[in-house]
DNA sequence: GCCGGTCTCCCCTTTTTCAGGGATTTTATT
DNA sequence: AATAAAATCCCTGAAAAAGGGGAGACCGGC
């Protein structure tokens, strides 16, 4: 029996090209498209694919939430994450999320085809690049509480620790500490290094 | 005659769709592609199409300084800049360096061959999204001079004015005032706003 | 030659950050 | 119940940044 493979990407021209890229393969049924996280949702209530290729930016929900919720509901489909190759700080989380694979944007048909045949059966593809990049990742990934992504935001605002405080309803000394600990973990020797860092790993827009 | 089309993108995904696009369109004529800049120049020292396609991001150069040296080359192709719709800060810059067309990788068919008649005949296409994008920008376009744009790298990675002031053998009231001229630019309060507004807009990386 | 912009330098004051500690409570997790 | 992690709060003092001025030198364009 065919693999059914669905694919959500807000690239028009993505999709047209995954389409001729799969049209002719034997053994690959194109169950449709979405160019949105909402519609991808809606087409599921109908009916499930055997393999969603998933690309991380859509216009109204991250590929990672989406990702997320769609394992949430239907553990049986299998995604694969699809990225351009500088946005690979995401795979890390979308792999956490439940994807069983991840291909980048300048993959081969070879490439594509092996990636949704052993998803199928339940095995995890990594493009090179991308699993490279898992492991460089991981390696730099820095971990930070709820209370520090908050004041990491509000600093990367233009607050002063002072007007933190008030916003969050704590005292500036506990700010203070935060914005500590935010410098140490990202090795960062003032602001202007610490929201550069964050910006980078996109910790913050 | 048809118009021949060439393409320079680093995602084999995007070409295969905009191929998939354009193949049985009369009057169009597909002239090849390319996935670097390095190869693109060498095709060019072969033949000349009529319309070149080309991305923002590429492997070896950005799509902004290859379109000035293709134009600089060849004035007589015409040059479509195609992105994802959150690099539209590129767009002002690309057609400062002579492009004659934006295009979002999410256009239709209709888009697409609408903008490549349209640049045939000596005009420009702007996507609406892209047009859009260029009028804000355009408003909110920060212009530095020399001096201020390496301040301004030099506090990203992190340095005090004192070391900055060593760094480039001025004084530190120097460094201060630029800093000052900086935060005035950008209207910015403090470092933390300054940096996120820099990378924003693609001042720094 | 004059003007605008840039780059340079200096003054002052106040605010904020940074670098060191230390310490208690809350909130999971096992 | 014990432990670990997170969040909270406090102190001191030095360093840096921010906000407000002013002012001379250089350079390119009109």
């Amino acid at each position: 029996m065919a693999t059914s493979v669905f694919i959500v990407d807000d690239h028009y021209m993505v999709i047209e090209g995954i389409r001729s890229l799969l049209q002719h393969e034997k053994g690959i049924e194109w169950a449709g498209h979405a160019q949105s996280a909402a519609s991808c949702l809606a087409y599921l209530q109908r009916e499930q694919p055997d393999v969603i290729l998933m690309d991380i930016n859509l216009p109204d929900m991250s590929g990672i939430d989406l990702c997320l919720e769609v394992k949430k509901k239907y553990p049986f489909v299998f995604i694969i994450g699809l990225s351009t190759f500088n946005q690979q700080s995401f795979i890390q989380k979308m792999m956490e999320n439940g994807a069983s694979g991840y291909v980048l944007k300048n993959a081969t048909q070879e490439e594509l085809t092996e990636a949704i045949d052993l998803v199928c059966k339940g095995k995890t593809y990594l493009s090179d690049e991308a699993s490279f990049a898992l492991r460089e990742h991981t390696a730099a990934q820095i971990i930070l509480t709820r209370r520090e992504k908050e004041v990491l935001e509000l600093i990367a605002e233009g607050m002063t620790n002072n007007e933190i405080a008030k916003q969050l309803f704590i005292s500036v000394t506990t700010v203070d500490t935060h914005r500590k600990n935010l410098l140490a973990k990202f090795e960062a020797k003032n602001v202007a290094s610490l929201i550069r860092a964050a910006v980078k790993m996109q910790l913050i827009k």
